[in-house]
DNA sequence: GTCTATAAGGTGATAGAC
DNA sequence: GTCTATCACCTTATAGAC
C-alpha cells in the first residue's frame, strides 16, 4: 500500500512516460485502452484500479464510464485483444502445409517474435484464464474459421512417427514440450535469472537466441537412431 | 461480481468442505493460515478478501487482525511458506553429488512430485514474484546454508560437454528447457487442455506419466552422435 | 481468544453542468 | 466529450465488551 503522495508521483511518472511518445494525439478512447492494457497487465484484473487507468490515460474516471460501461467490460476488451493476436497465428500455423518439424519451426519462430515484443502477455493471459477457464475459449477460439487444427496436427505427428520419420513418443508430450520451452522463459524470468546467474540484459540476450536453441534441441530429441538402411 | 446471497452460499460450501476434514480441531491460527493460503492462491494477493479468509476459516475478521497484523503480513507468511518448500529442494539437488543427467533426473522427479501435490503453486509464485521481484530472494534464497549451487552446476554442465559426455549446447538453455518442460504444464493447463484435445482427467493422467517422457526427451537431445570409438 | 460494532478511507459507478 | 461532485457500497483495520 503506497501513500497518496507517492502514488501521485508514480502515476505522474507513468503518465509523462506514456505521453512523451506518440500517445498525445491519440483519441481519448485509444488512450484509455492503452492505459487499461498496461494497468491490467501490471496488476491483474482485480488489482488494477479505474482511477489508475484514468490517471495514466490523462483523463478522469467519468470519461472511462462514458466509453466503457464498466470495469469488467473494459477488461474483457483488453483481454480479448491480447488473446486474439495469439490464437489466429496458432491456427494458421498448425492448419497449414508442411511436415511436423516445419510446423514446429514456424510455431517457435512466430510465437517467440510475439513474446519478445510483448513479454508480459503470457502470464497475464494464463492468469486470467485460470480464474475464468471457460469464458475465453467460447469467444475467440470458436470464432476462428474452419475446424480447430489441433486434432489433425496430433494425427500428423502420429503418422510421421509410424512412418519412421521421427522418433516415437506421445504426440501430446511433444507438443507440451515445444510450448513449454517457448513460453515458460517469459513467465519465469525473475526466477530463471537467479538460477542462471545472469542479469536482465544477459537474460534478454539469451531469449533472442532461443529460437535456434529450442529447434536444435527438439530436432535432436526427435532424431531416429542411425540404422544402416540406405 | 457475485450477489451477496450467492457469495454466502459459496463460502458456506467452501467452509463445510474445509471443516469436514481434520480442520475442525486445528487452532484458530492454523485454520486462518490454511484458509489464507487457499484464498490467496485462488484470487491472488489483491483479489483475496480478508472477509473471505475469515469466513473460510470459520472465524471473524477481528480475529484475523489479532493473529496477523495486516493483510500484507499474512500474505507474506503464506507466500514464504509456499516458496520455502521449493527452494531447499532445488538447493540440495544441485549441490549434491552425481552427473548432470542424474541431477536433472532428481530435479524432475522431485519437482513433479511437488507439483502434482500442489498444482496451483507455480502460477501463484511466479505471479507475485513478478509484481515484487526483489523482495523474495532476499529472504529465503539467501538464508540457505552454503553457497548457491547454481553457478557450480552450470560449470559442471560445461565440463561434461567438454569431456564429450553430453552434446554441446548453452548450459543455460539446457537448464531453461528442463525447468520449462517440468513446470509449464502446471501453469498452462487450461490452454493446453484445449490444444491437446483432452479433458481434465486425461490431462492429469498425462501429467503423472510426465517424468519418463521428459527424461527420455532430454536424454535423447543430449545424446552424442554415434562415433566408432570403443 | 473471540466477538460485535464501527471508524476511515478506497472503489466503481452515476448525475448533471458545461 | 469532458469535467466536478457525489452516492452507495466494499474493504481493511481498530476499539472495546465479554
Amino acid at each position: 500500500m503506497l501513500s497518496n503522495e507517492k502514488r501521485i508521483i508514480l502515476l505522474l511518472t507513468i503518465w509523462l512516460n506514456a505521453m512523451s511518445n506518440k500517445e498525445l494525439d491519440l483519441s481519448s478512447k485509444e488512450k484509455i485502452l492503452n492505459a487499461a492494457r498496461r494497468a491490467f497487465i501490471r496488476n491483474g484484473s482485480s488489482g488494477a484500479r479505474m482511477q489508475e487507468i484514468a490517471d495514466e490515460a490523462g483523463i478522469n474516471k467519468a470519461l472511462l464510464h462514458y466509453y466503457f460501461k464498466n470495469k469488467e467490460g473494459l477488461f474483457e476488451l483488453v483481454f480479448n485483444d491480447a488473446f486474439s493476436e495469439f490464437i489466429p497465428k496458432i491456427h494458421s500455423i498448425f492448419s497449414g502445409d508442411g511436415s511436423v518439424m516445419e510446423k514446429i519451426e514456424r510455431y517457435v519462430e512466430t510465437h517467440l517474435e510475439l513474446l519478445i515484443r510483448k513479454p508480459d502477455l503470457p502470464l497475464f493471459i494464463l492468469n486470467e484464464m485460470q480464474r475464468e477457464p471457460e469464458r475465453f475459449f467460447s469467444g475467440i477460439l470458436n470464432k476462428m474459421p474452419g475446424a480447430p487444427p489441433f486434432e489433425s496436427f496430433l494425427k500428423q505427428i502420429e503418422e510421421e512417427m509410424k512412418d519412421g520419420k521421427i522418433r516415437n513418443m506421445n504426440p501430446r508430450d511433444l507438443w507440451m514440450n515445444v510450448m513449454s520451452m517457448t513460453v515458460f522463459p517469459f513467465i519465469g524470468e525473475p526466477m530463471l535469472k537467479k538460477f542462471l546467474v545472469v542479469n536482465t540484459e544477459e537474460y534478454h540476450s539469451l531469449l533472442t537466441k532461443r529460437k535456434d536453441s529450442i529447434l536444435t534441441f527438439i530436432q535432436q530429441a526427435l532424431l531416429l537412431p542411425k540404422t544402416n538402411n540406405p
